[in-house]
DNA sequence: AAGAAAGTCAACCGCAGCCGA
DNA sequence: TTCGGCTGCGGTTGACTTTCT
């Protein structure tokens, strides 16, 4: 018998999204929010089971997302974290604003890990692999680490409304994208920030109100501009995500509009 | 230039835990 | 208390890209 499959595997797409599905998944999650993912994927037309919806959700499609490699700061934080929190990496991700878990966890296995392992540290204990090896960057790490981190990890970790600017601040990479659309992305998430998808979810917001408050959703006012939309989105972000650092987001996505 | 090897990361799988009936 | 459904988490896979030979 054995356990139920999450989903109807018949006619349930797998493998990487393609653009439409994406445009579908987050022009739904945008007018309805997600009420409960294993339903989600039928509301939405999708041929994709809710797991599947609702982790590409999180890990891409989200707009608080950064994109991009970790910043030193960050990766400082994952290792300090990891030393305490072991693999728990929706924990750590937790500590880092728009990141995901996944992501976090990618990042340590491709990069972290190798680098703990030639500074001489095992990844997983993070104490000395061997006592007689003391490569060069070893007491750097070992000795000042923990300094060094309890002072970024307060200010990472307390002060949720700077910890965006504080990472951003100690970026070493310049050209870190602060908002969804950055240079990083895929064609297709410049077309979902875009002028033209949001007149299209704006369109959705018409289009789809009957059905949502049929199936119970709580329904937003559509907007005809793209600020007004923000500010919607925001709401429901903040409401139904509890995020907060839309607020960058927004305004930078608002200084592009503008300067467009 | 071409094939092999290594690296990267999006996506899947299955288990654990929570919650309501 | 037990059972079943749902979500979230962590481990793993595999496709794609980059680097090396």
């Amino acid at each position: 018998m054995g356990r139920q499959p999450c989903c109807d595997k018949l006619g349930v797409k797998k493998g990487p999204w393609t653009a439409e599905e994406d445009k579908k998944l987050v022009t739904f999650i945008l007018t309805n929010g997600h009420c409960c993912w294993r339903a989600l994927p039928k509301l939405a037309g999708l041929r994709r089971c809710g797991k599947s919806c609702r982790l590409r959700w999180t890990n891409y499609l989200r707009p608080d997302l950064k994109r991009g490699l970790l910043n030193e700061a960050e990766e400082q934080l994952v290792i300090d974290l990891h030393a305490r929190l072991g693999n728990r990496w929706s924990k750590i991700a937790a500590k880092l604003p728009g990141r995901t878990d996944n992501e976090i966890k990618n990042h340590w296995n491709t990069h972290i890990k190798k680098k703990l392992i030639k500074m001489g540290i095992d990844p997983v204990t993070h104490e000395p692999l061997h006592e007689h090896v003391t490569p060069p960057e070893m007491p750097t790490l070992v000795d000042t680490e923990h300094q060094e981190l309890s002072k970024t990890n307060d200010n990472l970790i307390t002060s949720d409304a700077n910890s965006s600017s504080t990472l951003e601040n100690n970026s070493t990479d310049e050209h870190r994208p602060l908002g969804p659309a950055s240079e990083d992305d895929p064609l297709m998430m410049s077309y979902i920030w875009s002028d033209e998808f949001l007149s299209n979810v704006s369109w959705s917001f018409l289009a789809q109100g009957e059905e949502c408050s049929e199936l119970g959703f709580s329904s937003t006012t559509p907007s005809e501009d793209g600020s007004s939309w923000w500010l919607d989105y925001e709401d429901f972000m903040n409401e139904d995500f509890g995020f907060n650092c839309l607020n960058e987001v927004k305004m930078e996505t608002l200084e592009n509009d503008d300067k467009l």
